[in-house]
DNA sequence: GAAGTTTTGTAATAAATGTTACTTATTAAG
DNA sequence: CTTAATAAGTAACATTTATTACAAAACTTC
C-alpha cells in the first residue's frame, strides 16, 4: 500500500528540511489537507481568477507546505513551477558572490513570485532565494500551463500583469531604501513592516537575523535597537522585539 | 497655411526644452522625417513584432524627438502613451522627496520603458524620470492600442513580457550595486557602462553629473576619478573622461 | 544549579563616505 | 586679451557604518 492509497497518514511539513525538536508533526488525512488547500485557493484567488481557471488550477496544481525558514527556491535553481501563495509569508532575498544577503520584499497570501515568472519565461534559473517567513502553503503550477493560460485566459493575464506591477513598485522601494535612507530609518521601516506582516506587535528574531536581511552587521543592529529602546519606540528582550 | 500642409519646414527638435546656442535646427522635409522614423521602426522592431503589428504601429504611433538632457517623462506625470525607442538612449532615474536622484538603468533603441507599462496598466502616474542621454527618437503608442494588442497579438504580448524580464534583471542589478558595492566599484561600473552605451572610449560629462546619477557628492567622484587616473584606468580632462 | 551555549551590550577603533571651504585650471564672453 | 564663469583638485574635518574584542545576560542541558 502506498501513501496515496491510505486515507489517513502523516503529512510531514517541509520534507525538504530537517525537522527541529519543536516542530510538531500533524496527523491529518490527505483529503482534509487537500480540502484545506482548495479552500484557501478559493478564498485567496476566486476574486482574481475566473471560475474555469480556478477549477483548472485545482486540478493541475500541487500543494506544497513549508515551515518557517525553509528555503522554497534557491539561487540558480531551475524553475519548472509557478508558485501561488495560499497561506503564510515568504521573503525574497538576493545574495552576492561573497554570500551577503539582502531582503528585497515579502510575499503574502494571494500573491505569486514574479521572479519565478521571469525565470520561467526565459527558461532561466532563479536569481533570488525564497524563504518561508512563517509556515506557508503554496500551490505549484507547471510552466506549460502558465504559458497556455497567458495566451487564452484574460484573468490569468491580468493577474500576471498586476503581479509585475506590484513587484516593480516593491523593487523601486527597495532601491529607494538603499539609495536614500540611513540604516536607522531602514531598520525602523523593517520593524514596522514585520509588525504589519505578522499582525502582531511582537517580532520574534535575533539581531543577527535582522542584520542579514538588511545586509549589515549584528553590532550595528544591536546599537540602533538599543537607541530605539531609549527613545521608547520599542522594548527589547532576548529573541524578541516589541514595537510600541 | 499650417505647418502640416507645407512639404518643407523646420522640425524643431525638442519642442519642450529651451534650445542652447550649440543646438542646430535641421531643415528637413516632414515626409523625410517620417520616412526616417518608419525606417528605424522596421529596423529595430521588425524581428520583434509581426508584419501586421508593425503596420499598425506605423499608422497609429506618433514620432517624437528629444535632444540630449530633455526630460521625456517626469515623476508624477500621467502616462497616456507607451514609448518605443527608435534611436538614441534614455536614462531612467528615481528621485526622493529631497530631490536626490539615482540612475536606475539605461534604455537602448528597440526597447520600451517598462515603467510606463506598469503605469498605464494601473492608470497611475510615472514613478520615474526619463531623460534623453543622447538625442533620441521615440514612437508613442496610445494606451488603448497597447491594451488591445496585449489581448490579441502574440508578438506584442511576448515583447511586453520580455521587456519586463529585462527590466527586472536591471532592477536587481541596481539593487546589487547599491547593497553590495562600494562607491569606487559603482563608479567604475558606471564608466564602463557609459562607454559601452556610446560605443566610444570618451565620456563627455561633468563630475557633478556623475555624482547625481550615483547619488553622491561631486567631491567624492572627483577624488575617486583622480585615484583611477593614478591607477592608469582613465585619463581626465575638463568635461571629459577617457577610459583606457 | 553548574556548566556550557547563545544572544545581547558596549567600547574602542578603522574605514568609507559626506561636507565645507578654498584653490587652481579651463573655457566662454565681452 | 581680460574678465567672468564654470569645472576640477585638494585638504581638513564630520558623520556614518563596519570591525574587533570582550563582558554580561539569558537561556539550555545535564
Amino acid at each position: 500500500m502506498t501513501a496515496c492509497d491510505c486515507p489517513n497518514f502523516y503529512i510531514v511539513f517541509a520534507l525538504n528540511s530537517l525537522l527541529k525538536p519543536h516542530q510538531i508533526l500533524l496527523q491529518i488525512s490527505k483529503s482534509l489537507f487537500l480540502t484545506m488547500g482548495k479552500e484557501l485557493l478559493h478564498q485567496k484567488f476566486s476574486h482574481i481568477f475566473d471560475k474555469d481557471l480556478i477549477d483548472e488550477i485545482e486540478k493541475i496544481g500541487t500543494i506544497s507546505t513549508f515551515i518557517k525558514n525553509d528555503i522554497i527556491i534557491d539561487i540558480d535553481q531551475p524553475l519548472q513551477y509557478i508558485p501561488l501563495l495560499l497561506s503564510g509569508n515568504i521573503k525574497i532575498l538576493r545574495e552576492d558572490n561573497d554570500g551577503n544577503e539582502l531582503l528585497i520584499y515579502f510575499l503574502e497570501a494571494g500573491e505569486t513570485c514574479t521572479m519565478s515568472l521571469t525565470c520561467c519565461m526565459g527558461a532561466s534559473r532563479s536569481k533570488i532565494r525564497a524563504v518561508a517567513e512563517k509556515d506557508s502553503s503554496l500551490i505549484m503550477i507547471p510552466v506549460q500551463n502558465m504559458h497556455a493560460w497567458f495566451h487564452n485566459n484574460e484573468s490569468w493575464r491580468n493577474f500576471i500583469l498586476e503581479s509585475y506591477q506590484t513587484r516593480f513598485d516593491e523593487m523601486l522601494e527597495a532601491i529607494d531604501n538603499l539609495a536614500f535612507m540611513k540604516m536607522d530609518e531602514r531598520l525602523y521601516k523593517y520593524l514596522i513592516n514585520k509588525v504589519k506582516l505578522h499582525t502582531s506587535k511582537t517580532i520574534i528574531a535575533k539581531h543577527q537575523d535582522i542584520a542579514e536581511d538588511l545586509h549589515t552587521s549584528r553590532v550595528v543592529i544591536s546599537r540602533l535597537l538599543k537607541q530605539f529602546e531609549n527613545e521608547n519606540k520599542i522594548k527589547l528582550s532576548r529573541n524578541k522585539i516589541e514595537v510600541l
